[in-house]
DNA sequence: GTCTATACACCGATAGAC
DNA sequence: GTCTATCGGTGTATAGAC
């Protein structure tokens, strides 16, 4: 039709995408969940993608910005604090421990461990912010709810690391259902926030 | 011992310690902690220790070996489950957190930042194995004692990473005793474990 | 324009001369 | 023991080929 459009060979799919890019993407996926970043170099991953490890950088900038481009884990934390209040500590844990696939726990596991990139940082840390923290805040009742809201997830968080990240043996061939019974009643004493500030006098207040 | 000689530029008393040795090791114990692994070159060491950057591996055999001999925290680790039980959550975290030197939260950062490194998660592993799990185990007691010391170590281990590690602005803006006395109560649910293990039931009598 | 290859600065680590 | 030279390897920019 318009001629001031360049030739665009392909009408429909994804004009902008080249399939390289997938491949690449699909080999950066493996590798990083596999190795981690430190120990997955840009060559490894042109190689098992079968391209020149240049137009890997050419196609996604750096190799932080590959690494954040695939190891997402905002998938997985999604909806996460959906569903009655009383039970949310144990549904919690169950959605991100025992029915979280190992394809994301990896994804975590590789994003703990290069923790001290800025970049890296910065993106667990507003992506709990966004997934967990902010939907407590609105969620719970009581006093210091964002204070709680922030604390159940650092205890979320204390898990995930212990389980996937430091893949703590005794703790992963134990049954997760006993994991879970267990942490989630404390989990569960944050989300209610029955204790009080003063004393030992728990009031059981589900405000 | 011998009387202080403050010029004395060859000590015989210890012919195989260099002072070159312990330069190195102020420089890189401050770089590391500063910038953490990735960004701190061996070069950047030697350059900051104001000797060839060769010495640095002669003397240390590697980065790894240089990052895991100064970034340690068994120090700051030590004698952390002592005290009184009932009492045990508010203290653990009053001694990591609150009572920490900020030096120890940086090393403590600096080592979850390379995580990736099987050395130094074979290291805060076991650290953590021998100076939290273990000597909790020995003082709990009830059901499922061992799995509750490592679901403790757990709790520690994800408030220690959000607020050292992740920096989270809001959890180390507040006060942090309101953080230790909400966050300890969840802790002593694990130390007293005195949840029943049948049913979900609000406590109402904490001992 | 998309892809490819050459090239560079830096990294950790080694061998060998003073 | 300390330095010079150098190795293979890394991430990345850039100039050239289709």
């Amino acid at each position: 039709m318009t001629a001031a459009q360049p030739a665009a060979p392909r009408p429909r799919g994804r004009p902008r995408s080249t399939r390289a890019q997938e491949v690449i993407r699909d080999a950066a996926t493996r590798l990083f969940a596999e190795r981690g970043f430190s120990r997955t170099s840009v060559r490894d991953i042109a190689a098992a993608a079968g391209v020149d490890p240049t137009i890997v950088i050419r196609h996604f900038g750096s190799k932080d910005a590959l690494f954040l481009q695939t190891m997402s884990v905002d998938e997985g934390f999604r909806g996460l604090t959906e569903g009655p209040l009383e039970d949310l500590g144990r549904n919690l844990l169950r959605r991100l421990v025992a029915h979280a696939d190992p394809a994301q726990a990896e994804v975590f596991a590789a994003l703990i461990g290069a923790l001290d990139r800025p970049e890296v940082r910065n993106y667990v840390e507003q992506s709990t912010e966004r997934h967990i923290v902010q939907p407590l805040i609105e969620r719970l009742t009581g006093a210091d709810a964002e204070l709680r809201a922030r604390l159940v997830t650092a205890q979320i968080l204390g898990l995930l690391v212990a389980v996937w990240a430091l893949r703590r043996p005794d703790l992963t061939s134990t049954p997760l259902d006993d994991v879970l019974d267990i942490y989630a009643r404390a989990v569960q004493t944050l989300i209610d926030g029955t204790a009080g500030n003063d004393d030992r006098s728990p009031e059981r207040g589900s405000t």
